[in-house]
DNA sequence: TTGTAAGCGTTATCAT
DNA sequence: ATGATAACGCTTACAA
């Protein structure tokens, strides 16, 4: 039969138990780490070596329950979600699993079409960004028993474990500190309000102006859409102004980007011309011009909360409660939020 | 039976037959677009609904030999891959695979690892970076008929598609404009020489000085590693040389970053101080200071290059010859490479 | 410790 | 178009 040839057909159990001259569950036991006699263990890994075998994992998960996969939904591969993969990857390793992701666009066709896939294979359990309209699809993955953790945006009413960062507390303090060093006017370029961390960073803005007996001037608040086109055009709309504002906070790093590259077209400098705070801490701030001032994602916690939650969840599969964690952020003091000359309120 | 309550059975296709009154065959034929009877369809919609199932996608690929998976090996979630998977995620979705991702981190112990698992999971497809000593392991998979495509980094003697950027001859054209503007004490921060990366962008280095008869300075020419901090040495190493350079080429995205950190530490600013070349092109470059000159990579060409050769194999599996694209990179012109004022050779 | 055999949830091949 | 049934490659009792 050169059709063995021809269609490479991969060697099975069978075929390492025949050469071996042992039976398919002697292979079996051998594969899962059991008690074997020394001699046909050597068979085994003879005939494994020389038949090239590996295990097919579709047909092992098949009475196993568990696959070892995790997989995540990725929205997109954006600074946030590569460092968050990067720390998520080894933790997951660590406890014996395997760390997939499939990326959706945050576009809700697309999820669904994740989470069925990730259904499909029967992963032990879905890490998950909340979108809008993702409580609907989550939804389903809760009553098929696949426990899920969801992180970023909350998706209320299911049974899911949360992982959050306190947004509003950690804007409504790097605004404050914007007051403090003198700015009264203070816009916003906010980002998706369906989102929950959109809608929070925006509160937490609010939060503070109000406090400090601030008027919330509806022309300072800019709706983004997370994008830097969004920043771009928030940064043209508030500099347009008859009163612009004399520093901005930016609710994510695309956004900032946006409003740097307006300003660098307009030859406006920051603190000077416009204070700046940005939602998010990357290389480019740290080395923009004298820094630019941010907020710092937990991202290490943010993985470890995650993963601990997620593993719990599959080795133990009936926690009665949901977890949620609400982890802290760190404001990072740079150049752009600096005392600026003219910003004194007239 | 409370067990189905508790153990949350996964109904199947069984299941769905029973409720919906008919045979499995109907089923599968339903689920996979053949043609069925009106009512039955009626029939079957109904009971997948009520039932919520979902088609275990194991247990479908153990007779069709396809899974639909391309796996993809990555290094480490950094900007190039970041960019890359954005590309590759729809041109893999609109031939109807699916792209799921593995992360390495560079240690072969863990690329063998990811090896294995796509391996196991029947993937119909792999993409990999090459890494040194990825070829035996991708020996492996090239023996067990699994298509593969390479990028970035060569592997010699293996059946595989490649994927590359003409990484010598772009470097050679950015340190000619070095020298155009004025430059000849022009250093290098080379990546890792093991890699066919790192050693293709020092050959282009080397080039084009010879070929502009500048000496060959051993002591311009420093080793990184592709790390931030083998970047920030490199500055260190360069800048505290009796006779420093005037003009410094970095191999990548990383390095550079801790070259401009050992600059800002030091008041140092480019290009007065140092002129400054990157291989890959990122948001800082764009907005840092009057701009970083930048090397970009043709990131959706790649992306598309990399799709067609994997889709093309897995469609026809007996293609004979190996494929291979180099593809062309962008110099991006900015002020860190302008003429600077005191770097004429004395 | 080992062999045997009964599934696991699909797809595919038959008749019908 | 549909139903019955044999694979697919593995794990896991159970018997030996």
């Amino acid at each position: 039969m050169s059709d063995v040839d021809l269609k490479r057909r991969r060697p099975t159990i069978n075929d390492v138990a025949d050469r071996a001259g042992v039976a398919i569950g002697t292979v079996s036991r051998y594969l899962n780490g059991g008690e074997i006699r020394k001699s046909n263990r050597r068979q085994i890994e003879e005939a494994i070596e020389a038949l090239g075998f590996t295990r097919n994992a579709a047909a092992a998960s098949m009475k196993s329950a568990k696959t070892g996969i995790i997989g995540f939904l990725v929205p997109t591969f954006d600074e946030f979600h590569a460092s968050l993969l990067n720390h998520l990857a080894p933790l997951f390793r660590s406890t014996g699993h395997t760390m997939l992701t499939y990326s959706h666009e945050e576009d809700p066709r697309l999820f669904e079409d994740a989470m069925a896939f990730f259904v499909s294979q029967r992963v032990d359990a879905l890490i998950a960004a909340g979108i809008p309209k993702a409580d609907e699809l989550l939804a389903g993955c809760v009553e098929s028993g696949i426990p899920a953790v969801i992180y970023n945006n909350d998706v209320r009413g299911l049974f899911l474990d949360r992982v959050f960062v306190d947004n509003a507390k950690v804007v409504t303090r790097a605004i404050n500190h914007l007051i403090e060093v003198g700015h009264t006017k203070i816009a916003i370029c906010s980002g998706r309000e369906e989102e929950s961390t959109g809608a929070e960073r925006r509160e937490g803005y609010e939060a503070a102006l109000t406090a400090n007996e601030i008027f919330l001037r509806q022309d300072y608040i800019v709706s983004g859409d997370w994008s830097v086109e969004s920043g771009y055009s928030a940064a043209q709309t508030l500099m347009s102004l008859k009163d612009p504002p004399t520093a901005v906070f930016a609710a994510n790093y695309q956004m900032t980007v946006g409003i740097l590259e307006w300003m660098r077209e307009h030859s406006m400098r920051t603190p000077q011309d416009l204070a700046l705070v940005s939602f998010d801490d990357v290389d480019l701030f740290r080395l923009y011009d004298e820094g630019i001032t941010a907020i710092a994602q937990p991202v290490s916690q943010i993985a470890q909360a995650i993963a601990s939650y997620a593993v719990s969840r599959i080795e133990n599969t009936d926690l009665p409660n949901i977890r949620s964690r609400t982890l802290q952020c760190d404001i990072i003091l740079r150049g752009s939020s600096g005392r600026s000359v003219r910003n004194r309120e007239g």
